[in-house]
RNA sequence: GGCUCCUUAGCUCAACUGGAUAGAGCAGCCGACUUCUAAUCGGCAGGUUGAGGGUUCGAGUCCUUCAGGGGCCGCCA
């Protein structure tokens, strides 16, 4: 089904036989042979390194392999000729019956064109926002949210077993902060005059959250001590930042499959548990760390804590797991939730982190690789900040100045097909400007809409083709090649097409969903470019009134197309539309 | 001071994990609406890939030194 797959076992193959004549040494590796399309078409349609990788080994003159290479090949049917080039590529032109053939085994394959299985129901899982639950979502979190959500949905395109999952953070002092900030709501709401002092969350989207709490308690918890309402009211106010934040993602079209509370790791000895195995494989110890060089704290002072010697798996120092007064640090639980990440049997973890916490990537490598003995692999992707402008300016974000915001302004004013394209047309470790009034006033700039467009005029044609009695089933294309398509800028729209199960493999291998949008781009760029060269050309539009077989094959060409970008926006999770408006 | 990410055309970014002459969009200039919706297309111009050194058949990509920028650096999660 992948063309270039294909080609490669031709080129392997033929390599297995010249090891058998002889002609090249047993034992030769031959991983590292890629087939791929040359970046100047000139060249061919595919160039194959194997010569150049295998001439050291093999001890003999690159070209001298090519040369044999290029001979065998041009027995193999899909191969039209053969030629080596430069230092020792072999440029192969492959025959157009192969691309022509390409529309009919995506129109046979329909959705799953791409799944070429690469994750082998491996399983998988990917951590990401994981916000405090103390509040909405702001932008920050978004892009971490978007990236988790795609790569998520390529890597289960590609054939991996993938969990998304939230790790709520609902052990920690910010919970009784929160439950405090409530609380003074919840007296507001009873008439009370509160002022909100440094340490507390004053933000307007906690004032129905205390009115909220009125109506289910009354004024049971009005003057009492905090003993007595902090556990319910700390309860009660992470369930409902949960819920705020819930509709948040959903907002964006985003569903975890398991939120995972830090709390349940209190006093469930399941902290103790994963402490314990790190102390027999002897990563434990009582130390003193020293005083982070070139910075000054002031009152800084040596003390005896409880360490995890990360430094025996790539750290740089030895991190603390208990503090000086013998509780756990934030990192005991995040260990621990590691260590249950693991024992559920996931043979693969992404974390997404935002940039602020690209200090912690070191250690909670090290804690998985400790844990889990190397055999899990950890790969923690960086999303960068997201720098925000208005009218060309930078402006920063402040709770106090009003300027907060949030996912859900973001999404409301630019909607999710835009938030979501926009941010994953991005490189996760390059940051991000986002230009709101650019994003808003200049929507033509933005290219989800030209992708999407040329979703919608392949509707268009489609929609031209009923009203000319043309009915154009999907079905009936089965063992057809569509010999009627020939022109160049066809044959061009056939090759990108043939690229996409490879583009799959890679953005899943390397977990760079940004790669499919600029994909997306270029395969809208050469449809829009053959749209309008039938403006010029009659031959090359798609509804042939007088050839009900030409415009059968382009209209199966273009539902190729139509196949592919459903696909690639599907896993971006931008809705392909039928028409512009 | 240390760790980490980044630096590619005037601007915003790609470049298929080491491949051939580094590509798009925007901005600029020239051109195409009697068309299957011009939210589009064609063309011109734009580069010492921050600087130096190294690894090899071959480097924007890997190693190293330096410069500049973002982020982080015990008892906050």
């Amino acid at each position: 089904m992948d063309l270039f797959y294909k080609v490669r076992q031709h080129v392997l193959n033929e390599l297995d036989s010249m090891v058998a004549a002889g002609q090249l040494p047993t034992g030769l590796d031959m991983t590292s042979v890629t087939v791929e399309p040359p970046k100047d078409p000139l060249h061919g349609d595919m160039a194959t390194n194997a010569a150049m990788v295998l001439a050291k080994k093999a001890k003999k003159n690159p070209r001298e392999i090519a040369e044999i290479l290029a001979k065998r090949l041009s027995n193999v049917d899909v191969v039209e000729n053969s030629e080596v080039a430069g230092p020792g590529f072999l440029n192969l032109r492959i025959s157009i019956k192969a691309w022509q053939s390409i529309f009919n085994k995506i129109l046979e394959l329909g959705s799953s064109y791409g799944q070429t299985g690469l994750g082998k129901n491996l399983r998988v899982n990917v951590e990401f926002v994981s916000a405090n639950p103390t509040g909405p979502l702001h932008v920050g979190h978004t892009r971490g949210a978007v990236f988790g959500d795609a790569l998520a949905q390529l890597l289960s395109f590609a054939g991996y077993k993938v969990t998304r999952e939230y790790y709520v953070n609902d052990g920690g002092s910010q919970v009784d902060t929160l439950a405090r900030s409530v609380y003074l709501r919840y007296l507001e709401a009873h008439g009370q005059v509160v002022a909100f002092e440094d340490g507390t969350y004053p933000g307007d989207y906690l004032i129905p959250v205390g009115q909220a709490l009125k109506h289910k308690v009354g004024s049971d918890y009005v003057d009492k001590p905090e003993h007595y309402w902090l556990d319910e009211v700390r309860k009660y106010s992470t369930d409902a930042m949960m819920k705020l934040i819930k509709d948040d993602l959903s907002a964006l079209g985003i569903k975890m499959d398991m939120f995972f509370s830090e709390k349940s790791l209190y006093g469930s000895g399941k902290i103790e548990e994963a402490i314990e195995n790190l102390k027999n494989k002897d990563l434990i110890y009582e130390g003193i760390l020293e005083s982070p060089k070139g910075k000054k704290i002031e009152d800084w002072e040596p003390r005896i804590q409880t360490l995890f010697k990360s430094t025996s798996h790539g750290d740089d120092v030895d991190r603390p797991i208990k503090k000086s007064d013998g509780a756990w640090t934030y990192f005991a639980p995040d260990i621990a939730y590691h260590f249950d990440k693991i024992g559920r049997n996931f043979d693969q973890l992404i974390d997404i982190f935002g940039a602020d916490h690209g200090g912690y990537v070191k250690r909670m490598n090290a804690a998985v690789s400790a844990l889990s003995n190397d055999k899990v692999k950890l790969d923690i992707k960086l999303t960068q900040l997201v720098k925000l402008f208005k009218r060309g300016e930078p402006f920063k974000m402040s709770k106090r100045a009003g300027t907060f915001v949030t996912l859900r302004d973001l999404v409301d004013q630019v909607g999710s097909d835009v938030t979501r394209f926009v941010m994953l047309t991005r490189k996760n470790d390059a940051p991000l400007d986002f230009d709101f009034d650019k994003v808003l006033e200049q929507s033509r700039d933005n290219p989800v809409y030209y992708v999407q467009y040329a979703s919608a005029r392949i509707h268009s044609v489609f929609r031209r083709a009923k009203e000319a009695g043309i009915n154009f089933n999907e079905d009936q294309v089965s063992n057809k090649t569509f010999c009627e398509i020939t022109h160049d800028a066809e044959i061009k729209i056939a090759k990108k097409l043939a690229e996409w199960p490879r583009l799959v493999e890679i953005s899943a291998k390397t977990h760079e969903p940004h790669r499919i949008a600029f994909y997306l781009y270029e395969l809208a760029s050469d449809f829009h470019s053959l749209w309008n060269k039938g403006g010029e050309n009659d031959e090359l539009r798609f509804i042939q009134e007088k050839d009900h077989e030409v415009t059968f094959a382009k209209l199966a060409m273009i539902s190729a197309v139509l196949v592919v970008i459903s696909s690639g926006l599907g896993i971006l999770g931008v809705e392909p539309v039928t028409e512009m408006n």
